[in-house]
DNA sequence: TGTACATCAGTGAACGCGCGTTCACTGATGTAC
DNA sequence: TGTACATCAGTGAACGCGCGTTCACTGATGTAC
């Protein structure tokens, strides 16, 4: 038998989302176990009580909070991938070049990011959380990426390896780019990657 | 003037070295935020007096072992490599693959240096110390991949592209590795990158 | 539309534990003769 | 080498603030007639 939890009220999914907000702003700002209910609920406009009669604690939130902002970047970044598809184009760098700026470098998110994840190797359950995550990003982007590469008279050869370096080299150069002194040396140095994995991973469509 | 600040006994040193061990497990254990000076404390069999007589607060502390742990990582490493340059080498993979066998993928020095970039990340300073070490990292490693590539009859291009596209692969794929379900597969792709950045940003030798 | 009642959702005060920090102390280590 | 003294380094008790958690309550929202 599913339980049948009552649906819930507008007035508390306003609460969530307000709770839900403030703990992101909170979280990245201390760190997320530097972090009080307190700072949370005041931030929210809220009294403890609130927070305790929608979480049970404050790693729910966290999970809550990450969640929510992960699927809000994707989409962001989903959308501005599928305009970059309706657009003429011309060579791999440029694509790469204009679809790299659409990816914010947000030091914020970076900040609780990298502690959700350190925070979920350290529990199987949010392990796995992280790694759906990761599929979803993968299996929303991948068959844009696939018309975009199309447009330059590409192909993907191999989408699961070419959909992990991806992922793989835009983690590793953020953290440079957010850093290094020299930030723009650092960001031309991941668009360099990026167009060379495009073209590693991609060929030629004879016509 | 400099501050002619009186040596440091033996006896305090060892303290030190037994708190900042203790430390290396608390934090990796529950995070940084979330251990408690009397936490680190237990672990090296000390009171808290002790802590507060070596050390101001937590993030010094967190500092002090951070560093410690990066170069002692960066010095069996350098070992590992210097050994690779004595053996024989036969391909550009095989290199590739020896090499990463000796960098191990290790969850707890990834969760505490995540933790402690983030951290860095809302503290100008502390930012400069990871930059800083970052190019201690590439300036001890470049030397001896000189000489690794060289055995294959190759020399490297552009060693500041190449050594920061080592960094941030690394970076990347140690996650995917920790996160994935399927580790070997993740292993296996991380290889693919390595040798496709090898082959990118190094050449053969005219003979 | 208005009234009377029921349920829900957030309030705010209270409690007590645990945490950071201090400090007078003691035992360990170093020094002079 | 032994003794007497000085300094150093960690002890452990004490303090009080702030934090997580609870709960009787009140005002907001929903429902029946």
């Amino acid at each position: 038998m599913v339980e049948k939890s009552p649906p819930i009220s507008r007035r508390r999914q306003e609460t969530r989302r307000r709770l839900i907000d403030a703990a992101l702003d909170v979280f990245a700002e201390r760190g997320f176990g530097s972090s009080t209910v307190d700072q949370v609920c005041e931030r929210a406009q809220f009294t403890k009580g609130a927070f305790y009669s929608n979480f049970a604690a404050l790693d729910e939130l966290f999970l809550a909070a990450w969640e929510q902002r992960s699927a809000q970047m994707l989409a962001a970044v989903e959308a501005l991938v599928a305009d970059r598809v309706c657009a003429r184009v011309s060579s791999t760098r440029d694509v790469v070049e204009q679809v790299l700026e659409t990816i914010p470098v947000d030091d914020k998110w970076y900040r609780l990011t990298a502690e959700f994840t350190a925070h979920a190797l350290r529990n199987p359950s949010l392990k796995r959380v992280v790694a759906a995550r990761e599929e979803t990003i993968l299996a929303t982007l991948m068959p844009l990426l696939e018309l975009l590469v199309a447009q330059l008279g590409r192909e993907i050869t191999d989408a699961a390896a070419f959909g992990s370096a991806l992922v793989a080299v835009h983690d590793g150069t953020t953290v440079q780019c957010l850093i290094d002194s020299d930030t723009d040396a650092a960001r031309a140095r991941r668009t360099d990657l990026f167009v060379l994995l495009v073209e590693h991973h991609t060929r030629e469509i004879r016509s």
